[in-house]
DNA sequence: CTGAAAGCGCTTACAG
DNA sequence: CTGAAAGCGCTTACAG
């Protein structure tokens, strides 16, 4: 008991060589031992409660087991709700397979940072790199992609500002059509949402949804509302101060649709106000699916796109995993669809345009 | 150049022994090597680009180089802005001293993921560890506890969750006082909050605060609001909804002080709805700084209670890297105070009840 | 101030 | 199916 327990103490305890203890702790060799002595060695790990310590093994096999997060701004990146899931996805996929994210924060003072990060590169501190948003310089991205690492990054939107990296897209496509499939024909449309890059880039994906749904969209308003404040955290209360000062105008179609449910629901708490009943009298979609978050509301009511950002996150790490240990890090795209979640904003009962 | 850069590599060029390399690499043994060796050594390391391998050194030192970050509910810890500005701090201050945070996950399957941080925990994955909220199961928390690795919880309110463990506490004692000092005597005060533990708790410390001021409390109103969802993410929302439809009550007074600036933005937007000033016909005070948090608002006008979890996120890390160093892992309590920033919802030409 | 050598706890060809 | 042995790339007493 008083010495640490090591391979050689549970190799002379099981009355073996440690290369048999090893085998049997690793799953890739553990079919070569006989069942008994498995058992056997098993049973003394059990009881000492022993686990090889990932450092030695760390050494020896020249893997870390760590993947590393690297975040331009940590504290923006995480409190985004959608990238805390992508994370958790990431973590939970990886600690299955005995990995760990490893926290890797890039942002103060540029020039000394892109020392330390390269630094990190050079130390080896993870076996492949997943980037938030891609906050990240110039010459760090270079590094990145120069060396011989698995790197994979989230990607929201079609252009693909991480070029040479690999991506898991969310891609939303799928469940726009969806959305196409169910709005009648001469229903009055705005699509809404604060004027933003954003905001621009998910409109031209709605609009290449109904191309592909052969609808045309000539008849779709846009209505771009100047905002101060980017963070989400204040998108309720902008959009709702919009749509108060814009009540007449917005009352005037059948359906608005919004880049993000916040600024759905600002919207829905601006039209409530007026006297109107959002999902009856005018029609509502978001995108996000934040209502079902964690503490939100126990009533999720607006139809929303759901980006299944916890999906990513297993996705990323199973390809990370792959590259890993194929050795092969080439570049590679992986998609993962989004999916409409019909609720009450816009009733499954409105008759659709076509079957579905 | 075909061979791996290691030690050896560098000390066979230098013309020294790897030993003097090792120790030209390490701050503690540097002062050891001559100036002139020192350089000539650093200088090959330089143009090679040679970093030591840190799972080399974790191996032989027995360290891992790594916090573990021990979340019951990731995607819940890591979206709130205060916490995530604390694992910025706490991240920025390890990397400076060549460790890295090592996300755990904890959520799901209580008693399956119950033997996984167990077994984490053997395997040495981390040298010390961080609690973010104390969403725990019970053996999880007396294994840690049992473990002689440092561990540090961080706590925002005076009752200790977390008994057993080093504790950095968020102390807002001193704000509070330093508000109660800008309180001219004779104002009509309500503390306005969600009907939580947390609401209360904070209220409590906020008498407490008065009381240390020789501050009479008896006349300050309590207004605690039910909410359904209790997610930060509809803070503004719930407060907005509750003070449109009490705002009779609510502009009796002349300061409404609330447990969260999400609470009082809220309030401050029903105000404004119901044609009244806030800031000048009736005062506000919130908590959390929200306003600075970045892409909130280019113009921050709460008053707010100010916890600098950033800074806390700092000092976990230098009290767990001296806890490490020195392998004294006893309990420690550690404050970092709150500070008070006066803005327009509370001026500070309010004539003040004393002198400051 | 520097060198020679042992060793950290595993894994993995290589034999048998 | 199992054992004996080499070795991963560093650090650190121990000498000198």
């Amino acid at each position: 008991m008083a010495a640490k327990t090591t391979i050689n103490e549970i190799a002379r305890l099981a009355g073996v060589n440690p290369s048999t203890v090893s085998r049997v702790l690793n799953s890739a060799t553990a079919g070569m031992i006989s069942t008994e002595q498995r058992k056997k060695i098993e049973a003394i790990c059990d009881k000492l409660n022993y686990r090889p310590q990932i450092s030695a093994r760390s050494f020896v096999t020249g893997k870390t087991y760590k993947i590393g997060l690297i975040s331009g701004y940590l504290e923006i990146d995480l409190t985004q709700p959608l990238f805390a899931l992508y994370v958790k996805g990431l973590c939970n996929q990886l600690q299955a397979n005995n990995y760990t994210v490893t926290l890797i924060s890039v942002n103060t003072e540029e020039k000394k940072r892109e020392d330390e990060i390269l630094s990190l590169l050079r130390s080896k501190i993870a076996d492949g790199y997943v980037l938030g948003a891609i906050l990240l310089t110039e010459k760090i991205k270079q590094v990145l992609h120069q060396s011989k690492t698995p790197i994979i990054s989230l990607n929201f939107h079609a252009p693909y500002d991480a070029e040479g990296f690999s991506t898991v897209i969310i891609d939303d496509i799928q469940a726009y059509r969806d959305i196409w499939y169910r709005i009648p024909p001469g229903m009055k449309i705005a699509y809404v949402g604060p004027d933003s890059r954003n905001t621009k880039s998910k409109l031209a994906r709605v609009k290449e949804a109904a191309c592909l749904n052969h609808i045309d969209t000539s008849s779709i308003d846009e209505i771009f509302f100047p905002v101060k404040a980017t963070s989400f955290l204040a998108g309720r209360t902008n959009a709702f101060e919009f749509a108060v000062k814009n009540i007449k105008k917005l009352r005037g179609y059948d359906l608005l649709w919004c880049p993000s449910d916040f600024t759905a629901l600002g919207i829905a708490d601006a039209l409530k106000f007026a006297g109107l009943k959002p999902g009856k009298d005018i029609f509502l979609i978001g995108e996000n699916n934040i209502e079902t978050f964690p503490g939100f509301t126990p009533n999720p009511w607006l139809s929303t796109v759901f980006p299944q950002l916890e999906k990513a996150g297993e996705v990323t790490a199973r390809l990370m995993l792959e590259q890993i240990a194929s050795g092969d890090a080439s570049e590679q795209r992986i998609q993962v669809e989004s999916v409409y979640i019909p609720r009450q904003s816009f009733p499954k009962t409105i008759k659709p345009r076509t079957k579905i």
